[in-house]
DNA sequence: TCTGGGGTCCTAGGACCC
DNA sequence: TCTGGGGTCCTAGGACCC
């Protein structure tokens, strides 16, 4: 006789509801029913918020008076009615609803309550893979409990757990796997908890449209329209090699995949970063040579924020690049591999530097990002070898480059 | 007066090596 | 003289996600 059965895999994706707008209703709870946008601008001093806690309705500051180029990372419903929605830049909001309450986003604060949530569904289920600031996933299937009634016992315990420690709502799908469970997280919000077992495929998941499958954003959308290819249902009906035929091994052979339903990928615990980078779009758009000193400026701004990151979370990188954007919104990169990695931020200036020499700078630009690849911890063997080699380890042309430091750009 | 910031992963070509 | 064929690293761009 063969042994038990494994158990089944319960996997859940808790979606934090409207996240960043739920924290500063907390915060500002007199705003609850007004439309509120979070986005643009720089966070207000610490006194400023404090003193909003207690502001009169009428005292916030309106979207109608914003001035400069941020966009709308949120907005609540009350918001959205109005035809305002996430991404929207605020000058373009501002006409729709110039009454709009308009508050900073505030990721100091955000992360706090992110921390928390996640410690409580750690604490109750220790499986849980960090997908940003509002979402996880969680490993159901060796908790106590995970099992009865299809996970909802769980997920509703979560659920509560969460909202008595922060007052903070969630929803929750819990399905055979990552792809589902996260479909199945939309289902009912707010508040929600939907049960999705594999038996349910073809009337809880083939109605729903492609771009619904986490990783089918809106380029193949279209295309998979343009084939008349609507619903996942349409997709799983498609032969697997003219899905690979039309987008390529890797991606259609995913799709086929995903339209089935399957997905094996493991609850990730644990993961090391790849790159980081930061960047910046400036108030308004700069020119290489008659902005030269202004760039200059942010350019090491940025180099040195970065090299503060990468030794504040102990990594070096070996990549360095560069991302300009300019006033058309096109977008180009360069980098540049160093035969030793560092954090330093001399470094990542000079390499950077060096990067953007090799980019054609006649057009303004609106954004200027640095960004380091190739990491790896500070202290492990590979890269603690003395600094002073590393001229002996370049390739001839990083020597080159070396040499040519003094003829920067700016 | 369009269009943020921080990430991951994939593709594709060329260099270089065996 | 016909065009080999992997494998890996580097670079650039792009799709996608939160």
């Amino acid at each position: 006789m063969p042994g038990l059965l494994p158990p089944l895999r319960r996997i859940a994706h808790l979606d934090m509801d409207a996240f960043y707008a739920s924290v500063e209703l907390l915060r500002y709870p007199q705003l609850k029913g007004l439309p509120v946008v979070i986005g643009g601008g720089r966070r207000p001093a610490d006194e400023v918020l404090q003193l909003r806690g207690a502001l009169p309705v009428d005292q916030f500051p309106l979207l109608q008076d914003y001035v400069g180029r941020g966009v709308i990372t949120t907005a609540t419903y009350a918001a959205r009615v109005f035809g305002i929605g996430s991404a929207m830049g605020l000058m373009k909001a501002a006409k729709l609803c110039p009454q709009a309450i308009l508050l900073p986003v505030d990721f100091d604060e955000y992360r706090k309550y992110s921390r928390q949530f996640k410690a409580i569904v750690t604490d109750i289920a220790p499986l849980m893979e960090d997908r940003g600031v509002d979402e996880v996933y969680i490993d159901f299937t060796d908790v106590p409990g995970g099992q009865r009634e299809g996970g909802r016992t769980l997920a509703r315990l979560i659920q509560k757990a969460i909202f008595d420690a922060t007052g903070l709502t969630c929803s929750i799908g819990v399905a055979p796997n990552k792809l589902i469970a996260k479909m199945a997280s939309e289902f009912n919000k707010p508040q929600g908890i939907a049960i999705v077992h594999a038996t349910d495929l073809q009337t809880a998941i083939w109605p729903l449209a492609c771009r619904k499958i986490n990783g089918i954003g809106p380029k193949a959308e279209a295309k998979l329209n343009a084939l008349d290819i609507h619903t996942i249902g349409d997709l799983a009906t498609c032969e697997r090699q003219w899905l690979i035929a039309h987008f390529g091994k890797s991606t259609g052979a995913w799709m086929h995949h995903a339209a089935w339903g399957r997905d094996e990928r493991p609850v990730v615990t644990v993961s090391e970063p790849v790159s980081m980078s930061r960047e910046t779009t400036f108030d308004r758009d700069l020119h290489a040579v008659r902005d030269k000193a202004e760039l200059g400026a942010i350019f090491t701004d940025l180099c040195t924020k970065l090299a503060g990151d990468l030794q504040r979370k102990g990594y070096v990188g070996k990549t360095i690049g560069i991302k300009l954007r300019f006033d058309d919104f096109k977008s180009v990169t360069r980098d540049a591999t160093l035969a030793q990695a560092t954090a330093d931020a001399t470094t990542l200036r000079r390499t950077a530097g060096l990067c953007l020499k090799r980019v054609d700078l006649s057009r303004k630009l609106r954004l200027l990002g640095v960004r380091v690849g190739t990491l790896s911890k500070l202290g492990t063997s590979e890269n603690s070898s003395p600094n002073r080699l590393s001229l002996l380890t370049q390739s001839p042309s990083e020597a080159i480059n070396t040499i040519a430091f003094n003829d920067q750009l700016f």
